[in-house]
This record gives C-alpha cells, structure tokens and sequence, in this order.
DNA sequence: TAATAAACGCAACTGTGGTGCAATTATATT
DNA sequence: AATATAATTGCACCACAGTTGCGTTTATTA
C-alpha cells in the first residue's frame, strides 16, 4: 500500500544519515512505486499540485539518490537520464531495453553487463551499458 | 595520402547523387581520416581557418551524412552525439568504448550487438546499443 | 548561361541540466 | 519547547547540444 511506501522511502533515507525532507521522501516514493526507470520529467508530472516541488530541487535530490546509492542513473539515445530505485532484484548491473514508440524504458534484468568483454590487448573494463531497443508488449 | 581521402569522399558523395559542396566533402574527409567515433565539436576545430563552416550547416551535414548510410551516429552518457564514417569494416551494428579518462571512443568490431536478446514474452527486438567503459591503452 | 532546387549562414529557439546565493527548514542542543 | 546550525530549498540565471525559420548563395541541369 501506497502508505508503507512512503514509511519505506523514509526509513531508507534516515538509514543512510540523510536529512528527511519532504523532497526527499516524495522523490524516492514515486520512485519505489514505479517499477521501471523514469525521466527527471515524469517525476515531475508525478508531482503535481501541492506535492509540486522546483525542477532544480528535485535535479539535486536525484543527484542526492544517486550518489548514496538508493537509484540508479542510466542514459539513452535521447540524451536523458533515467532513474530507477535500487531494489535486491537490481544490485547486480543490468540491461534496458527502450522501446521505440512510446520511449518507456524497462530493465532486462537476464541480461548481465558486468561479463567480461573482449577488448584490444592494454585495455582495461569497468562496466558496460547496454541498451536494447525495439517494441514493447503495448506498442507491439 | 590525404588528397586521395578527398577524392575519395567526393566520390562517395557523387556516388549516391548528392550534391558535392566543399562542407560535405571536408567533413566526410576528416571522418574518413579519423579512426573512430568523433564529436560535432572536435569536427569542427578541425575546420579551422578558411575552411571553417556554421555550426548549424556541420549540424545539417552530419544528418545528411548519417541520413545516407556514410557515417554512424551513436551516443554515450556524456549526451553528445559521435560520427564515424561508415567503411567496410563497420557494415554491420558493433559495440563502442569509451575511455573514462579520455572520453575517446573506439569501435568493437569483435562485439557484435545484432545478436538476439532475451526479451520478455511479446517483446519485439530492433537493435542494440552497447558501450563498453574502462581505460583505453594509452589512459591504463 | 540561365533556371531551380538544394544547401548555406545567421539569428533566435528548445530542452536538459547546472551554479550562485539568499531564504527556509530538519535536526541537534540547550 | 525554543534556539542554533548546517543542510536543503527556490529563484534567477547560465551552459551546452542540438534545432527551426528564413532569406541568401550555389551546385547542378537544361
């Protein structure tokens, strides 16, 4: 239930030290609710009316997120970042897939991109980001 | 040599029936030069001087490029678009790597992304985009 | 060589994201 | 509970990649 969620998205933030402001508390809620990784926009749209907090806010509360590890960042062909909360299921790095219709991005979480690639000799891996594009289920 | 590249990129031009202007062919041939992926801005301090063109006009040039199979645009997380001109060696969709401490990029041509993933059930693949991070030789 | 459609250059715009700073607020302390 | 504090917020403004509109120029074709 949609409370918990917003008792969770509290708890979590506490654990780590972090000051438990309402931005904080709302971002990482919508977040957790939703089951795939989102725009900076979408959360937006999510918080409309009196929850409505400033565009540059809610960049350095994803920042804030980001860097302690409760989402995660990825990019796409569009050039925006997307969020995702950093459930178990998504400890290990993974793939998304983007569909090329309605531009909603999902995780493949089958596929693993910390497998070691075949570079040229010298060169050194760190991690790998994969995109996977085509239809999704609805616009299929 | 590289009167030969220039020759070489008005007829590629020539050959799908473009119009052969001096912007095309000196942007084709910088891409033709360079061995892998470049940027809109490192293009363009390659043409300096007198043969400087409008930003916009390299803009349209690399579209047109991109449009009719020459070159290969592909992005990264750094949300800029690289180019790279397409020969024999690229027909088919590889991986890039980006350096993290230079921010090249080169092309995987081992790492063959048109292989097909394991999508959820209705899922339709296209393509896919991969980009493998860590440091080139000369960063490692 | 003239006609014409394509390509160019300029200016102004869009959209994502970031900075600086004064005002506010969550927390710790009294 | 009231206060001190440093962290967080909101506002205005900036930065950068990329795009659009439009009048001018130019490569082609006749």
């Amino acid at each position: 239930m949609a409370t918990d969620l917003q008792e969770q998205a509290k708890e979590i933030i506490r654990r780590i030290g972090g000051r438990v402001t309402p931005s904080r508390v709302q971002t990482l809620f919508i977040l957790l609710a939703e089951q795939r990784a989102i725009t900076h926009h979408e959360i937006e749209t999510r918080l409309q009316g009196n929850r409505k907090l400033d565009r540059v806010t809610l960049y350095r509360v994803l920042e804030w997120l980001s860097e302690n590890g409760l989402v995660h960042k990825t990019t796409s062909d569009d050039r925006v970042w997307r969020f995702r909360a950093s459930g178990d299921m998504h400890a290990h790095p993974h793939a998304h897939f983007k569909c090329t219709d309605c531009n909603k991005v999902t995780c493949l979480d089958e596929i693993d991109t910390a497998h070691n690639w075949p570079l040229p000799t010298g060169y050194h891996f760190q991690m790998a980001e994969i995109t996977v594009k085509g239809l999704c289920v609805e616009c299929a």
